[in-house]
RNA sequence: GGAGAGAUGCCUGAGAGGCCGAAAGGAUCAGUUUGCUAAACUGACGUACUGGAAACGGUACCGAGGGUUCGAAUCCCUCUCUCUCCGCCA
């Protein structure tokens, strides 16, 4: 959520950024602006009258105190009219704020100066390329396939157990899942961010302030009982930890990073593109969180980056580097990175991370702050990434290390899984 | 799920209708003293909105929302959460 302060301050500047992200009701900044200034003007109206109103009761007790019974009284008739404005004042200014409110979570976050105009993923602009593409045999299987033959995933028993989406892993592709996890996690805190498992249901207040809600209430599952949702990514309960939070300067960065399956909807995606792998229901993925100071934000976001780009050098994977486009980035991000490594059997690019600096939009309904050099508080800055979302990672590896011996584990795997080969 | 107790600032904890934005202690920060450490002393020390160049003001907030009252942390109602006991249970 935007600051309308900032709104009001850089009104141009705010108009021309979310015009990078393509977005649709620009009046609404100046409804807002409209709507902030009533607020304010109601609520020194009510403040004044609330100022009078409680002088008056002071007034009155110190009169009852002096045993001056009848004064009081007469001041007491008076506080009548005051009351009824303060209601009134009150409930004009509720309203106001409760618009305001609805207005201000509609604006989607500025993007970075850095970031590309467009409209789909097209006009992602490629940062970088890295290692080989794999050239495999005519024959080389997709992942699905590989799966079946080695007895590594079981879609269909998903099916049955559960529906579309919900793999069952097997044998060594279950290993493969756990060897991932942990390698991950321990690379992760090997940069220095503290593990923690977290819960994988939340509540409304944390998706809100991680800006799932409102609005994207569709693409999460819902248990409808205990008005829990089931988290999406990591980075809802792991941010949230902050929620209403005022850190000391000398705390930051926080770092964090914690693994857990993850849930979507994915409701109207459906198709060749989403077989296998490529699009689940529920998934395993190893998030980083760090919290950080305004002005260190972008140099953490690279290192962010780099990590995400050290774990595909080390699992040998080739990859890019994306810079999302206005119009192909997440509602609250101010500049994303995607990776994506290639996957040669199938012959295209599949998104296996998404690194993301939020500046204030988060933290500004999080309410998380630190206190800066002055001694006030200020907004902290939210970044998230994952490093990394498994089933692309194991479709790509299940699909570049194919040969007609296996499939080949990666090196630095191999201390987790046990097994060097898949045959 | 049943019964009871409770929710106050960074923490512990007082507060019982006006003198309470809130005692006291601890923690923290600054200073004084001190050979160092420790101790002692002095002072500062919640958040948000808002007026003001600033000094300094106004308003709101004692789990949340309503109500009673001229006046509510304090009384009443509803909700949420926590704790204890019982039941169930990995």
């Amino acid at each position: 959520m935007l600051q309308v302060s900032y709104i009001r301050d850089n009104r141009e500047q705010v108009l021309e950024r979310l015009a990078v992200k393509n977005f649709k009701q620009p009046g609404l900044v100046d409804e807002i602006i409209r709507l902030d200034n009533d607020r304010k003007q109601t609520q020194s109206r009510m403040d004044n009258v609330s100022a009078e109103a409680n002088a008056a009761a002071k007034q009155i007790g110190d009169l009852m105190r002096a045993g001056k019974k009848e004064e009081a009284e007469e001041i007491k008739s008076k506080t009548g009219a005051l009351k009824e404005d303060v209601r009134l004042l009150g409930e004009a200014l509720s309203a106001i704020e409760s618009e305001l409110q609805q207005k201000l979570v509609l604006l989607p976050n500025l993007p970075h100066s850095s970031v590309p105009k467009g409209l789909t993923p097209e006009d992602n602009e490629v940062v970088l390329e890295n290692g080989n593409k794999p050239n495999l045999p005519a024959n080389a299987l997709p992942h699905w396939e590989l799966a079946a033959k080695y007895n590594l995933i079981d879609f269909e028993l998903g099916v049955k157990i559960t529906g579309a989406g919900f793999p069952v892993y097997k044998g060594k592709g279950a290993k493969l899942q756990r060897a991932l996890i942990n390698y991950f996690i321990d690379e992760a805190e090997k940069a220095g961010y503290s593990e923690v498992i977290v819960p994988l249901l939340v509540n409304e207040a944390s998706g809100f302030g991680t800006s799932q809600l409102p609005d994207k209430e569709g693409q999460m599952y819902f248990v409808g009982i205990d008005n829990l949702y089931l988290i999406p990514t990591a980075e809802v309960p792991i941010t949230n930890m902050y929620r209403d939070v005022i850190l000391k300067a000398d705390e930051l960065p926080v770092k964090n990073c914690g693994y857990t399956p993850c849930f979507r909807r994915e409701a109207g995606s459906y198709g060749s593109h989403v077989r296998g792998l490529n699009r689940l229901h529920q998934f395993d993925k190893v998030e980083i969180v760090q919290v950080a100071h305004p002005d260190e934000s972008y140099k953490v976001l690279e290192q962010m980056s780099g990590h995400v780009q050290g774990l595909l050098q080390k699992l040998g994977l080739p990859y890019r580097v994306l810079r999302l486009c206005g119009g192909d980035m997440g509602f609250g991000s101010a500049l994303t990175y995607d990776m994506e490594t290639w996957s040669a059997a199938q012959q295209r690019w599949l998104e296996v991370s998404s690194v993301s600096n939020f500046e204030t939009f988060q933290s500004n309904r999080l309410k998380l702050r630190f206190r800066n050099a002055e001694g006030k508080t200020q907004l902290a800055h939210t970044l998230n990434g994952s490093a990394l979302a498994l089933p692309r990672i194991v479709a790509t590896l299940l699909e570049n290390n194919q040969s007609e011996k296996g499939i080949k584990i990666p090196e630095v795997l191999v201390p987790y899984t046990k097994f060097e080969w898949i045959d």
